[in-house]
DNA sequence: CGCCCGGGTAATAGTACCCGGGCGGTGCACTATT
């Protein structure tokens, strides 16, 4: 039974006269494809690269609605400007959530029901009202998009913990298959969108995510006044508009200040700003009215706007995940642009601030008893405990990892049948939060390894996200110096125009004793998977104690791993 | 984890240092007032 090209065939004619595209990529249509199959999906593309067709094609062809669970309401709203300026009215998209009245959200649903819609935007925390949900999972979904699948993983931990139980959620919409969608996920990534999606086989689909034309920098500040210079530098040599990423709101605040004050008009962007003041820079930003925005990673997601020429990181991102999206705003055009990372050892202070503390074993314990109880809501658990609704979450999580919580169809949490004892479940639970928070630090270790690199960057980034690039980038500041080669040991060091040294050919060689994305097993930090080689340098990600370079020479000499299977 | 700031002390007039406390990112949804 060969339908697939029939598929292809059909959504091409689809993407032309209902969306009016004219092509489709080959990343895309296999993505697409795989949704027509009715096969779940993961899908790894960079923003612009026409992620969001790859689930509004199919929708076309679908009997029923896609329901589309995205974030925020600013890249909702964005996105459904874009649906229904573009496509035919029986293909408009509407939205549910606390930006529409009781009376809009009926008539959403109704304009669903009556086929007169057929996308239904929404978030997860719309999804965890029981009501809600039975009202969208009688509309009969054929579908389900959940964009920007990384915040399952980025937030679903702590911050917004309704990412965490959308996996349930879908199961309760009546489980139709589910295309995750995101710019950039590692490795770790993709497994925590898989797993608390309840993904089943989903096809993957990552397109590459080297940018020729984007120019990676790094430099090494040692003092804030340093770190100043090097921005202005850049600021008198580039055009506009770029971003300046800073740590804190502040920062925020007072960079915009100064550089304004040094004639170079910026504005400042910060989650601590009122909303319509923040729809105004956003619109502002995108209208090229604002040549210079200072912003805290609050600014950013979802935007789509071609001509960036440079980001700059005035501080050490927590991790290369994170550095990669905020990156990869940057020429979109494919025009050249800049990434200048000025950090300090500083820097990583904050960071290991971010990632947090031990939990308190005896809130743990206390919680674990109060689940055994019976189902129970939040709001209840939150009141009996004392805890905030942020900690609460928190807690929830990992007990709910470690066996100790299960959310009910319901929505109220409760123990499942076999769980420990709350004294074990606290220590199960204080133990896979260190695991956790090592994992986090690990990451802010690659940042900081990323950044202290000689070799190619292009090729050290790539390494974490578990992809290879055959030959150094050329679009460095180690490449550019000649440093690759000149530093790196009998390894991928090439020089100059000698690229291709080595060949990009596929396969182990003998200074890479394991295959890339192949398990193994340390003595001492347990499992793990091979991500890359870089010179004398392999990197390898553990379960338990999270990303570590080791010597391929020490390696190999005493044994340190052996391949798993 | 590391900064900034304020207050205290030491020491001898203007500055140097220590110590403790506070602060630091990301957004949904809901409620209560205007």
């Amino acid at each position: 039974m060969k339908l697939p090209p029939l598929h292809a065939i059909r959504l091409r004619r689809a993407a032309r006269h209902r969306f009016g595209w004219r092509s489709l990529r080959p990343d895309q249509l296999t993505a697409m494809r795989a949704v027509m199959r009715r096969r779940d999906a993961l899908v790894i593309l960079p923003t612009g690269g026409g992620k969001s067709a790859v689930y509004q094609v199919p929708a076309t062809l679908l009997t029923g609605p896609t329901v589309v669970i995205s974030p925020l309401l600013a890249l909702q709203q964005d996105q459904i400007t874009a649906l229904n300026d573009r496509a035919q009215p029986e293909l408009r998209a509407v939205r549910i959530s606390s930006a529409e009245s009781a009376g809009q959200q009926a008539a959403a649903l109704d304009e669903i029901r009556s086929r007169r819609a057929r996308f239904l935007f929404t978030t997860p925390e719309q999804l965890s009202n029981p009501k809600r949900l039975a009202e969208v999972r009688a509309l009969r979904p054929a579908l389900v998009a959940v964009d920007e699948a990384h915040c399952i993983s980025a937030w679903g931990h702590d911050f917004r913990p309704d990412y965490l139980a959308l996996g349930h959620l879908i199961r309760e919409l009546g489980r139709p298959p589910v295309v995750a969608l995101t710019a950039t996920a590692s490795p770790p990534v993709r497994d925590d969108i898989v797993g608390r999606l309840g993904l089943r086989r989903p096809r993957v689909v990552v397109s590459g995510l080297d940018r020729a034309n984007l120019f990676l920098e790094v430099a090494n500040c040692a003092t804030e006044d340093y770190r100043w210079r090097r921005l202005l530098a850049l600021l008198r040599a580039e055009p506009r508009p770029g971003i300046v990423y800073v740590p804190t709101r502040r920062a925020a605040e007072e960079l915009a200040e100064r550089l304004t004050g040094a004639d170079f008009p910026a504005k400042y962007y910060h989650g601590g700003m009122p909303g319509g003041a923040r729809e105004n820079l956003h619109e502002d930003f995108l209208a090229d009215r604002v040549p210079i925005m200072v912003a805290t990673s609050a600014f950013g997601m979802g935007i789509d706007k071609p001509n960036i020429r440079w980001v700059v990181h005035m501080a050490l991102p927590d991790a290369p995940d994170s550095y990669l999206q905020e990156i990869g705003r940057a020429g979109r055009d494919r025009g050249p642009a800049r990434a200048l990372l000025l950090w300090r050892a500083e820097d990583v202070g904050l960071r290991r601030y971010f990632t947090g503390g031990a939990p308190d074993p005896e809130e743990l314990r206390d919680l674990a008893a109060l689940l055994r109880d019976g189902p129970t809501t939040r709001t209840a658990l939150r009141e009996r405990t004392g805890l905030g609704a942020r900690k609460l979450g928190q807690l929830l999580a990992l007990l709910e990892r470690v066996g100790a919580a299960d959310t009910r169809p319901d929505n109220r949490l409760g123990s499942p049948r076999y769980a420990p004892k709350p004294v074990d479940a606290a220590t199960a639970a204080l133990a896979e939060a260190e695991r956790q928070q090592t994992v986090q630090r690990s990451r802010t270790d690659m940042m900081r390894a990323f950044a202290e690199t000689r070799s190619c960057r292009g090729q050290t980034l790539l390494a974490y996200f578990g992809e290879r690039l055959p030959k150094p980038c050329g679009h460095c500041d180690n490449c550019h110096a000649g440093l690759d080669a000149a530093v790196s040991p009998a390894g991928t060091g090439t020089t100059r125009g000698g690229f291709g040294r080595r060949g990009g050919r596929n396969g182990p060689r003998a200074e890479e004793p394991f295959p890339v994305h192949s398990a193994v097993r340390h003595v001492e930090w347990g499992s793990g998977m091979v991500l890359g080689y870089e010179g004398d340098r392999m990197t390898v990600l553990f379960d338990e104690v999270g990303y570590k370079t080791l010597s391929v020479r020490v390696v190999s000499a005493q044994g340190l791993l052996e391949p798993q299977r």
